[in-house]
DNA sequence: AAGTCGTGGGT
DNA sequence: TACCCAAGACT
């Protein structure tokens, strides 16, 4: 276990002031019986003064014991953990270890990550999803190096400022890197706090509130502990499906625990329907054996991203139709639709996908970019240079297999 | 201020 | 299978 897990080089505690008590909790937000008589212990208004103490101690203790080995608890470098926090969002741990590994040899300071191509820092990126994480990392890079003398600034102004770094990531990276005592709400602190206040609306209308709580429970003087040792605890104990409560050091504090709701807790939002899209793509082939790849522009779905042309099927529209159609329409050239390669079933976050993927013989016309940023004719073995979103990668190793 | 933005893991 | 969810930010 860490020997660092209680540092002290931040001891200014007036820098959270709030307690319980300055900010009640509405009635209204709380899971049954009002606060009347002796009965109403474990309401949040009774997180108050007293109660803190042993709040933040049996946490901190049992994050000595148990906390999770993690690379970037190994260091104190700002730069390694801004790049873990921006990995880490949206993604699971195990997800991003061996990302953040290779990362630190690729761009070992912000210098060199600013200096980098941005077709590197993709390349880099591959298969982590949301590239605007990886964008905004490399954005931000070359404003620190421009406007900081390359230094990670230090206070939460400046840093929240940053492109890519909302207020949980800067209290993520203040808290980790300088012990400052700034307050986080991810996706695990929601819900350990929506447990521990019995909180009977989805975290996401009671955001306001849920800082409150977070930024009262914060150790001023173990910060960096203390965060890191809440979202441990949602990510080991205070899971999602089947928490292990037993083993929780808030277990006697937890409303949820205590009206065994700790199974229907968060609330959650129903989510509406996705649609899915049908999609035609062409793999096209000129007579010197090369394949037309585009890239696509920065702002839209996996921007800056390489890809094989193609676009959405109309309705009563025939697959060659629709290849044939976006190809005149997106590259400005002639083509004639052969066989199908591969069909590729994927799924984003707001819709799924059909990819109907054939191969195409170039007939005639110069390739534009007319709705893309760049096109590019190069060969199968070229191929890996490219940053592809995953589905397109399913196509490339379709056509090393021919 | 609800929608948008990827992918992998777990059930 | 299909769904949920993950160290959220941006528009």
């Amino acid at each position: 276990m860490k020997s660092d897990r209680v540092s002290s080089e931040h001891t200014n505690e007036s820098a959270n002031p709030l307690t319980a008590r300055d900010h009640p909790l509405p009635y209204s937000l709380l899971l049954n019986h009002p606060p009347t008589g002796s009965s109403d212990q474990g309401r949040w208004e009774d997180f108050g003064i007293s109660q803190l103490p042993e709040l933040r101690r049996s946490l901190l203790n049992w994050y000595a014991e148990a906390g999770r080995d993690l690379p970037w608890r190994r260091t104190r470098d700002p730069y390694a953990i801004w790049v873990s926090e921006i990995m880490l969002q949206q993604t699971q741990v195990k997800t991003v270890i061996p990302y953040f590994e290779r990362w630190l040899e690729q761009f070992p300071t912000i210098a060199s990550l600013a200096d980098a191509e941005q077709q590197q820092v993709l390349k880099a990126w591959q298969g982590l999803g949301y590239y605007a994480r990886a964008r905004n990392l490399h954005r931000a890079a070359q404003l620190i190096v421009q406007d900081y003398g390359g230094t990670f600034p230090t206070d939460f102004e400046t840093v929240i400022e940053l492109p890519g770094i909302g207020r949980t990531t800067a209290g993520g990276i203040l808290s980790a890197a300088y012990n400052q005592p700034v307050a986080i709400l991810d996706g695990n602190v929601k819900r350990v706090l929506a447990r521990m206040i019995a909180l009977e609306v989805p975290p996401k209308r009671a955001i306001g509130l849920l800082w409150q709580v977070s930024t009262t429970l914060l150790d001023p003087i173990h910060s960096r502990d203390f965060n890191q040792a809440l979202m441990d605890l949602g990510a080991t104990l205070c899971t999602p499906k089947n928490p292990a409560c037993l083993l929780c050091p808030w277990q006697t504090h937890c409303r949820a625990n205590q009206l065994n709701m700790q199974s229907e807790l968060p609330i959650s939002e129903n989510r509406t329907p996705i649609p899915h899209k049908q999609i035609g793509v062409a793999v096209i082939w000129n007579e010197e054996h090369q394949i037309l790849i585009d890239r696509r522009r920065q702002e839209v779905l996996l921007g800056g991203l390489w890809e094989f042309p193609g676009g959405k099927i109309e309705p009563g529209e025939t697959v060659e139709a629709c290849i044939q159609r976006e190809i005149q329409e997106e590259i400005g050239i002639e083509i004639e639709v052969g066989d199908r390669l591969i069909t590729i079933d994927h799924a984003y976050t707001h819709f799924r996908v059909t990819l109907n993927v054939h191969h195409c013989r170039y007939v005639s016309g110069e390739p534009q970019a007319i709705e893309c940023d760049e096109v590019r004719w190069v060969t199968v073995d070229e191929l890996d240079q490219y940053p592809f979103p995953k589905a397109n990668v399913q196509i490339i190793e379709a056509i090393r297999q021919l």
